[in-house]
RNA sequence: GAGCCCGUAGCUCAGCGGUAGAGCAUUCGCCUUUUAAGCGAGGGGCCCUGGGUUCGAAUCCCAGCGGGCUCACCA
């Protein structure tokens, strides 16, 4: 601890951190704050809940920067919940067609992998929380209920079974207010999920009857037989959890409001909370798996840093965005713009900088060495995808040495970009067809180029193109060497030839330029 | 119907009390080799409108007008 006021801190985590420390500062003898981050395993990861949990990781990092208190991460996987849509991204879409109703951890993972359909989705966002280091606690709704560990919370919510009622049917339509319970009895036969009227029998030891096949059964709406339904599940686990803290997109700003209702009448247990904004496509229409829009988190890692995903994600977050391929050379430009500017930033004004909360204040020594769109455009111009040769251009641009690390920095960044380059740069680039005269000119540029010999230099290259140049279109020089760019690497401009063909080898020169006058 | 967000350069957006900013686009200048892998210079703005707070508002508050999204079945 010491002297910082951190109030004058702008940065959103730390606004968020203080509104959480004074509410759990009047709490008793408290000493771990637990916060909250909820999805569904319906699929594979969301983008959505991958942020969510990134940014609670945030709040975490400035709580802890100005409290003592100790935190616990929740991610709590709601997989008793029912398969309402088989999703298009799984391998075997036809084997979940049986499958609808069933709660997604009572699925079999048909990959083989997992040991049911919800442990893989569980797994797949749990290696992304990993990759990104994070602290979290995961709990599965299935094993919570089948435990008991919801047991008191659930004879209390049965206990109060009508006010919560009248909490929730003003909010439903008619048709659905006649079938509507909180309680959703799991069918011991199918494992189906029901959503069945249901009476209260007997509120002490938990009993309820629904009506299946014309027949009413009883069951314990403990120990796993009853799944709650959403709004109330979510109501219930903030006071079984003790959750203290929980953000939510605005989406679901109406469910958190009943949610709020309903938990009075549970242990009212409400969580400090703030929304946010949804990502948008690149037309401005909300992001989902199945309209296949947007970007999911394996894409960006694709063509981009794990840090400027995290860039991404910090900015902003009441604030709805686009998340499209553009994203990517901005974020990582912008990442490393704000490294740069931190050196020279005193420490208070270090907290503002979005490094300090992607990095949770250990902000690395080094990062790499040119911004990202400067290398597109480099590896654009060399119309090239070997690494070395981009590699060897952009030392000669920097022209200062490179260390170690910068090295490191640097190779990671020109397989990114190469990949980037291969799937959004290259499709649109035409290179123009030589017409006569430019193709005797280049034959020419062959021929001169296959008699040196030994050691060539940048200068012999060069000086080679501008003879041939001088020959052939002795009164435009300057469209000689245009004409070059665009039919060698479909530009207007490009790297300085004897350079380029140095780095790019005498046998790979010759290969491109026999290759444009075939 | 209710809620949330956004209106800033031609486009995409950043800035969020103290001189109006970036990228792209556009105009002009610069290749017989010394980073054209571009470089240099410029043009372009009632910061949606109206009120309020303030010494001072693009920024904070209120109202209005546009645009978008979300929820109202499920989660």
């Amino acid at each position: 601890m010491n002297n910082i006021d951190y109030k004058k801190v702008k940065a959103w985590p730390f606004q968020e951190a203080i509104k959480l420390k004074n509410k759990v500062s009047k709490i008793a003898n408290k000493k771990v704050v637990t916060l909250e981050t909820g999805y569904g395993p319906s699929g594979d990861p969301h983008i959505g809940t991958f942020a969510e949990v990134l940014r609670t990781n945030m709040v975490i990092n400035c709580l802890k920067e100005i409290s003592d208190f100790s935190t616990n991460l929740i991610t709590f996987s709601d997989d008793l919940d029912a398969l309402r849509k088989v999703p298009e991204d799984y391998p075997f879409p036809e084997k979940l067609e049986n499958y609808i109703e069933t709660p997604l951890s009572m699925i079999p993972d048909f990959t083989g992998k997992y040991e049911s359909y919800a442990d893989r989705n569980n797994n797949l966002l749990k290696s992304f929380l990993n990759k990104f280091k994070f602290d979290y606690n995961f709990i599965s709704s299935t094993g919570y209920y089948k435990n008991g560990k919801f047991d008191k919370q659930l004879l209390k919510i049965l206990e109060n079974y009508e006010s919560i009622i009248n909490i929730i049917l003003p909010t439903l339509r008619k048709e659905r207010r006649e079938s509507y319970s909180p309680f959703l009895p799991i069918c011991k036969k199918t494992k189906k999920v029901l959503q069945v009227p249901v009476e209260v029998i007997d509120k002490k030891n938990g009993i309820i009857a629904y009506k299946e096949n014309n027949q009413y059964k009883e069951t314990l709406v403990t120990g796993g037989n009853c799944k709650l339904q959403w709004k109330v599940d979510w109501a219930m686990r903030w006071s079984a959890l003790n959750i203290d803290y929980e953000m939510n997109g605005k989406d679901l700003i109406p469910s958190f409001e009943l949610s709020s209702q309903i938990a009075s009448f549970i242990e009212k247990k409400i969580p400090s909370n703030m929304t946010y904004e949804l990502f948008l496509d690149d037309k401005g229409e909300k992001i989902s798996k199945s309209k296949g829009n947007g970007l999911s988190i394996d894409e960006w890692l694709n063509y981009g840093s794990s840090e400027s995903l995290s860039l991404f994600m910090y900015n902003n977050p009441r604030r709805a965005k686009r998340l499209h391929f553009d994203c990517i050379p901005k974020s990582m430009d912008d990442y490393r713009k704000l490294f740069n500017s931190m050196k020279s930033q005193d420490s208070i004004k270090k907290l503002d900088n979005p490094l300090w909360h992607i990095h949770k204040k250990k902000i690395p020594s080094t990062t790499y060495p040119i911004d990202f769109t400067n290398l597109l455009n480099l590896v654009t111009a060399l119309n090239t995808t070997n690494n070395k040769t981009i590699k060897d251009f952009v030392r000669i641009y920097l022209k200062e040495k490179l260390s170690v690390q910068d090295e490191q920095e640097l190779d990671k960044i020109i397989l990114l970009a190469i990949k980037y380059y291969k799937k959004f740069i290259l499709p649109h680039i035409k290179k123009r067809i030589p017409n006569i005269e430019e193709k005797k000119a280049i034959e020419k540029l062959l021929q001169e180029i296959k008699k040196l010999e030994g050691e060539i230099s940048s200068e012999d290259y060069q000086n080679i193109v501008y003879k041939v140049g001088k020959e052939v279109f002795p009164n435009d020089l300057r469209q000689w060497f245009i004409s070059l760019y665009q039919i060698l690497f479909g530009s207007e401009s490009g790297p300085r030839l004897g350079s380029f063909f140095n780095v790019y080898g005498r046998s790979n020169v010759l290969l491109l330029l026999k290759e444009t006058i075939k």
